[in-house]
DNA sequence: CAAAACAATTTTAAGCTTGAAATTTCTCTG
DNA sequence: CAGAGAAATTTCAAGCTTAAAATTGTTTTG
């Protein structure tokens, strides 16, 4: 790609000149990070995709399904996983069905009531999970290792900021 | 993906001393880190996908791609908008067949490269995208309100930081 | 108890995305 | 100049994603 300049790599509207502080309705400081935000999540997020397909065969948000299962040994309802994915239920629906066909993951109804599917991970898929999760971790942490341990220090705190921000907006305005 | 509750487990980051005599092989402090960025950028991306869904009856790919288009009035070639956002070039060549149709972009082929296509917005779709930048610049700021300047600052420096070791790594294992 | 209301999930229709194969059009080499 | 090779784009097959409608099952209410 394109080397350093900033928005070369990302959906890049936004007039390079800016400065941080400006006019009280001037939201460039703002967009900026935004986008910086997103770049680097999208160029962590498309490597993992890669190695993922290429080491696994397999896809992102089955691995993400798959972590959700990991830690609820006794399986989880549908609805719980969709919610904890933050995607649509349909998508659920989707993904277990695969995961289900290839034998990673299994699903039964509640006895008590019939329209809940518990899934879990078969004792093949979390074995499946844990290679992938290892070499996931390897990944990340190669990625990660420019980042001294106080700046990541900085940018937990930072991104909590922001996170509690974007989820307070969220709540009052829609 | 992601729920990140890690909001109740106190940073075990802060400490690079106390970092370097764990395990060799323990990623854990990347991982959340990259669980909560992801967190982030997510919580604001769908956000922007559904009011672009709402307000405009559009995608957030076409505004992207609108935006690549807006700062080049003689328009860009495919393969060159391709690049810039990352995306495949078959990618490309749905989002644009849609947004001709629709009157936004014209296509034109190079006179003297008959294989290259360049394309523009019209007068309409520069129109229209101005509508949905204005907007989409509202809720991005509104979004990250709760961020003090101070705040914005420090984040914008420490993706930098981050987005430098993530490329890094790219360019040097990928 | 039957009907309405509610809940969990699936289906549907539409669009996005990718990697790989195919196509079209140049460009370069012999 | 022909044919090889390269470049730009499109096509293809497969999978992801969503909102909305439909389905199935449970609970509440008249």
């Amino acid at each position: 790609m394109t080397g350093d300049d900033e928005f070369a790599i990302a959906p890049d509207w936004v007039d390079g000149e800016t400065k941080a502080l400006e006019a009280p309705h001037d939201h460039r400081a703002e967009l900026r990070l935004w986008l910086r935000l997103l770049t680097c999540s999208t160029l962590v997020e498309s490597e993992v995709r890669r190695r993922l397909r290429e080491e696994f065969d397999s896809t992102l948000p089955r691995f993400d399904l798959m972590a959700q299962l990991e830690r609820a040994p006794d399986g989880m309802v549908l609805g719980e996983v969709s919610k904890r994915m933050m995607v649509s239920p349909g998508n659920i629906t989707v993904l277990v069905e695969r995961l289900t066909e290839s034998g990673h993951l299994s699903r039964t109804t509640l006895p008590t009531d019939r329209r809940v599917q518990i899934i879990a991970l078969t004792p093949f898929g979390r074995a499946e999970f844990e290679k992938m999760a290892a070499r996931h971790a390897d990944w990340i942490s190669d990625l990660f290792a420019g980042l001294e341990p106080v700046d990541g220090g900085v940018l937990m705190d930072e991104l909590a900021k922001l996170k509690r921000s974007v989820i307070a907006s969220l709540a009052k305005g829609g």
